[in-house]
DNA sequence: CCAGTATAGTTGATTACGCAACTATTTGCA
DNA sequence: TGCAAATAGTTGCGTAATCAACTATACTGG
């Protein structure tokens, strides 16, 4: 008889990691290619603006955005500047930190945000 | 006040998606590192074995191991392709459809996979 | 039977990401 | 104060993924 401990593949933990990794999986790609179609804007762009809208002072450093964004920060820097040549958003020297630099939203990604999350709510 | 409508950046599916989304990408990458560590099987592979063993045949296509790892099939060529060279699994002609292939696990394939799911069930 | 279409898989080009090494700046402590 | 360690960000390199185009094989209706 197959029991958890003889054939761990049947085990609860694994089933559901399971599960849960390929929902997660399905329904990004989904609304990646949603918002790439109706919003020309990448699903990691739009967590990227979400997480600057979200943020106390409408500004996060590099280091932050890499955070919220689950990136390395090699990978926060390259988003970034994805995002700047798209005019999405700006990256400003902090002022107290010359390491540190603060990334705002631009008007533009304002607006791609607001439409973007319009499409993105009906979507879901 | 803001309310939902006005600011949707609050609205409950959208912090829902992106919180199982975070999640997700966390959990993964630990387990991802974990299992790259202490066994040299990276989360990919460990799945496409996973999905070999739990098949009824204990043989899949191409088409259905992309299907069951969430990939494209030109990523599941690739994917098969590093498998083999890694010895996990085998490609073997389909019989009856000269189109198809039918990928099953090795030995090495399968003691790969016994370890790698101790451990996996250890972790979470 | 065979022409057209659908299906299985591979490949080339492009894109995105993580890691590790690196530069620049700040902080802490002796 | 001054030097070592910590922190912020960038970059080169290697890896892996998608998409679209392609080959080969199977199926189907006339």
């Amino acid at each position: 008889m197959v029991t958890p401990e003889r054939c761990p593949s049947q085990d609860d933990k694994v089933l559901l990691f399971g599960l849960l990794s390929d929902t997660c999986a399905r329904l990004e790609r989904r609304v990646d290619n949603d918002l790439k179609a109706q919003c020309d804007l990448p699903l990691a762009w739009f967590e990227t603006l979400l997480a600057l809208r979200r943020s106390p002072a409408g500004r996060l450093t590099m280091s932050e955005i890499a955070d919220e964004t689950t990136h390395s920060t090699g990978g926060a820097t390259r988003l970034v500047d994805r995002l700047v040549a798209a005019a999405l958003v700006d990256r400003v020297n902090c002022p107290t930190d010359r390491r540190a630099i603060h990334v705002t939203i631009t008007e533009r990604g304002d607006r791609a945000l607001d439409s973007a999350l319009a499409r993105h709510v009906d979507v879901l």
